[in-house]
DNA sequence: CCTAACAAATACCGATCGGTATTTAAAACT
DNA sequence: AGTTTTAAATACCGATCGGTATTTGTTAGG
């Protein structure tokens, strides 16, 4: 079957993202897939190498679709808006497939394996590329407020809506992530919007 | 010896610190302490017990510290600007201590140790009603306005820190934190302070 | 048909896991 | 000095770890 691989990735990518890349066995493989240690080695080179592809997945599941949302909107104000009514079904979103990857692993893998926190740390400086060309572009169309530093507001409005993720998760209460988005709606019309 | 307990956590503190609960084996205490496992077992009950007290340790190394500062200051506004100049020494304290302990262990523990996450949970809800009320007495004394939700805006402010506390670890640069802090301090005098 | 190819299951590997039982050695008390 | 107590080291336990080698069973090609 051509297909198992990706089987194989969509039953454990939501185990490794909830028990991390040390805390996931071998037999929590082969238990959530159904399959056996044979056929895991069949279609990848070892615990690894399926950590990595099972953190892209996440990634593609739970956080890609931003990409699109904000994509699809034409003004920088919209896209911002886009950004936030995105993480307002975040919660639910990310706690079926195990929690927010770019969280956990930032965290678990941090000082357990090199590789699969430098892709946590380059999916993370690509989020904030991101959002820093979506403010910039904003100014120079006059839509967004010349005086504040794109670079800098980008990372900070990043590590609000991170941190209300990680304390909604913590206090096991999404609201906690609903109270910080509208604060950022408060911030994008006083603070940012022209 | 009666203090090899003290001994043994002060060396091990860090250590469940960076690599987590199950991160850590037996044979990683060892190695730091330079004891037994018949010394460890002599003074702690097993694994778990050892990794609710270092937590501890780290909470009262890394954390404590600010209750202090705060209480140092009279009025509300200057409790909450104590809080902001404690963190901005947080980065490089936090990292010698192996990073922030309610961030590691409320990630690490979250599907791994479910007494360890409670005290994670446990000292986050103790945090966040300090700060609350922090603002509701600033509220009552007049310093601080009185149309802001004390309670929400103690979330946010703890979602805030500890994001950019996650995001300068993840990137390891200690400016996004530094950052978000002078979003803060914007934030006391335009939108807290009357 | 028969066989070559291949995907998956089974069987097996040394190493390490957390934990315990026993031994050693050095105080502390009489 | 002789005995008791106790802290720490050593030795050991079954279970599980990640990984590999071999076997099985099905499918495709000749």
């Amino acid at each position: 079957m051509e297909n198992t691989a990706a089987f194989i990735l969509e039953k454990v990518a939501p185990v490794f993202n909830r028990q991390g890349y040390v805390g996931t066995s071998l037999s929590d493989l082969t238990k959530a897939t159904g399959l056996t240690k044979g056929a895991i080695y069949c279609n990848f080179s070892g615990k690894e190498d399926l950590a990595l592809q099972a953190f892209q997945l996440n990634v593609k599941r739970v956080i890609k679709p931003l990409n699109q949302m904000m994509a699809d909107e034409d003004s920088s104000i919209d896209k911002l808006r886009a950004l936030v009514s995105y993480y307002r079904r975040y919660y639910s979103k990310a706690k079926e497939a195990g929690g927010c990857p770019l969280l956990n692993v930032g965290i678990d893998a941090q000082n357990n394996n090199p590789k699969l926190f430098e892709a946590a740390k380059v999916l993370g400086i690509k989020l904030h590329k991101g959002l820093t060309n979506v403010i910039r572009t904003g100014q120079e169309a006059g839509q967004i407020r010349k005086d504040i530093d794109a670079e800098i507001y980008a990372g900070n409005l990043y590590s609000m809506i991170e941190g209300s993720v990680f304390i909604a998760f913590t206090f096991g209460n999404e609201q906690h992530l609903l109270n910080m988005l509208d604060h950022i709606e408060h911030l994008i019309e006083t603070d940012i919007k022209i």
